[in-house]
DNA sequence: TATTCATGATAGTATTACTATTATATTTGC
DNA sequence: GCAAATATAATAGTAATACTATCATGAATA
């Protein structure tokens, strides 16, 4: 019993906070309304003392916190990737059939979860729109390498890995695994993002879950004639 | 004679500057250093006052040209995208084959060009970097809207549909061209950001050319069976 | 030669992303 | 139950940033 919740316990990086948010009452109120924040008016005009003043604390107590408000995103966007490392152990290791497990994956990652069918908590959802508005300014910086030396993408790493090993498992042969799921599960969040925005990028008119149908028929296709 | 060169004048969106910055020799001055120093230092620690420094001009001459920064790189990524336009154009228009067409736009928006190899600019290398490097944060902002409202995207959209109108010429029962469009040019711009500093999130190692390679066979594969 | 216009020189402002200091609660160890 | 350690509040301060404003100068143009 106590060994699951601790396997369970959001494994994030260490370097990314000075005092770990996860285990007082003021910094889970920082976690969460910083993600409702973020939300709401974007990273760039998120700041420190404006989450201050909503949570009714001192930006000097944040501070304290995390060393940065990119450390912050950072750590919301690896909460993320523990959740949905989470779901993808939860909801496929029952399934010994590869091909159900990739269409499984491919559902998990290219979604936004829909909290009347799924059983989701309201967080994830949040956390699942902050990554596709706001994941890709904190990654594509110029402290990408030091960073990844401090294995904040672990995480994001781990997923890609386990997906990728399914897909070798379908298609032995086949030479870009990793390459097919990256491109999967940033193409999916750039199509949502597009889809509310751009919407003549992509074509969203098709049906309700274009971007789900879109890949699950694309990675079929792709590593069909690979198949064992 | 003057005909063909105003049809190659850079059509951008006259938006995105209060002074046009390509009619005078500050603004060219602009323009090229801010390509160098923005690939150099990262979009977030470029500023006007380092730009002018590095010119011999001043902020406030800078400023005379663009409103702000974020701007200016709107505008750098629209010389891009008008570049990208013009090659299509000249590269494509004498093929006739449907494939052969969509293999050479494939060629041309997954691969940082080689001066040596093609008949390129320098400045079109230095546009390719940083629109892999930076492009993102600048579309991915709350502003998104108003400024798609002013046209600013004018020039991808238009790329997008031309390449997708090649995709439904080979497979007009395939329903998500433009989706494969742009899940290729971002994802590729993606791919050679991964294979520099996140490797593992791709197969670099299979060879140099991994990045077309892996979107000639995904394309092929994904509209084949939707074939005339 | 007068006028317009681009640029230079300089100053100033609000905001941001932090750091520092000290006082006051709250928790914890004994 | 009390001292000691720790967490937070309150406040101040700093360097840098992203601009705006003003005025002088020098070149182009009419």
């Amino acid at each position: 019993m106590d060994a699951i919740f601790h396997q369970l316990k959001i494994p994030i990086n260490e370097k990314l906070f000075l005092k770990d948010p996860s285990t007082s009452v003021i910094g889970q109120k920082i976690l969460n309304e910083s993600i409702l924040f973020i939300n709401e008016v974007g990273f760039e005009k998120f700041t420190f003392k404006k989450l201050a003043l909503s949570i009714a604390t001192t930006e000097a107590t944040i501070y304290r916190y995390f060393e940065s408000k990119h450390k912050l995103l950072l750590y919301l966007i690896n909460w993320y990737w523990s959740c949905i490392a989470t779901r993808l152990l939860f909801e496929t290791s029952n399934i010994s059939d590869s091909l159900l497990k990739l269409q499984k994956a491919i559902h998990i990652l290219t979604t936004i979860p829909n909290p009347q069918k799924e059983n989701i908590l309201m967080n994830e959802i949040l956390l699942k729109k902050l990554v596709i508005n706001e994941a890709s300014k904190v990654i594509q910086t110029k402290d990408v390498d030091s960073e990844n030396k401090n294995g904040v993408f672990a995480l994001y790493k781990n997923v890609v890995e386990n997906v990728a090993r399914i897909i070798i498992e379908i298609a032995p042969t086949y030479k870009f695994p990793n390459m097919l799921v990256t491109s999967m599960i940033e193409g999916s969040n750039q199509q949502h993002f597009f889809a509310e925005h751009l919407p003549k990028l992509t074509n969203s008119e098709v049906e309700k879950d274009f971007v789900e149908l879109f890949y699950q028929e694309l990675i079929f296709k792709t590593i069909q004639h690979d198949n064992v």
